[in-house]
DNA sequence: CAGTTATTTGAATAGTTGTTCAACTGTTCG
DNA sequence: CGAACAGTTGAACAACTATTCAAATAACTG
């Protein structure tokens, strides 16, 4: 059975009857709409969007929205894992994009960066009820 | 050695000095940081993201957006994995209210939600040389 | 009803990932 | 220099997850 056998089945029944341009027709759309929805970054997002679906990490994240600047040793008694968690955890956010590092002395302050909190906000402004 | 120890001395060589009410002062601010990060629903926004971020189903919800609805039997050939891995993806996409089903006989529509579109809004919308 | 089709479900498995511990780098201070 | 400290890095392991195959539903068709 191929793809285009089932392809025409589906098209039988939504327009009653369906013949081979049809079929055709309708491949060229679904091919039209896989370039459409292909982003280049693709590979990018998905990595970004699973960086931040952790807890660990979501949560540094909120941290660090809500604040304007946050050092390791302020966020890791915030979080209920060790420092090496917490800085493997801002590793993966600051490759991902996700939040900036600044240095100062013996300290290291991290800030969320604009994608963050635009994907913080697109979470908050979509809860149920709001919108 | 304590957290508030080494509160102490980031807060004594940020303000040149500090005493043990600098201290407390700061431990408040974090303590209030701490309740404005956590949203109520960050289980939920963790679970929506980690589901977003994989190649699979980030690809079938880019689909999905950019047409206006579509079947399994159309989406699957547009993905390169087996026909059960995208009723699974599927299956988990709907359930983190990202996508919206439809039955219509033998086939099953499928369409991205406000809150999937604004996810991938926002990703677009933070491209780097966008915004 | 039996047969076909579209999709889902469950179990099994291979691969990925988050955490910790221990060792390491870089910085300050005496 | 050497000690103390802030933070990072790597290896190891337990826990999780994406995929597939096979079997099960559910809906239409004759």
């Amino acid at each position: 059975m191929s793809e285009t056998d089932r392809l025409r089945r589906l098209l039988a029944d939504e327009l009653g009857d369906c013949c081979a341009a049809d079929v055709e027709g309708r491949l060229d759309e679904l091919r039209a709409l896989e370039r459409e929805a292909s982003v280049e970054r693709a590979d990018e997002d998905v990595r970004v969007l699973s960086v931040l679906g952790d807890g660990t990490r979501y949560r540094l994240v909120r941290l660090l929205a809500a604040a304007d600047e946050l050092c390791v040793c302020e966020l890791a008694p915030l979080v209920d894992v060790s420092e090496s968690a917490v800085s493997h955890a801002l590793a993966d956010l600051a490759d991902a994009g996700l939040i900036d590092r600044r240095k100062a002395g013996k300290w290291r302050y991290y800030r969320a960066t604009d994608r963050a909190r635009a994907l913080l906000s697109a979470l908050d402004d979509t809860r149920e009820g709001a919108a």
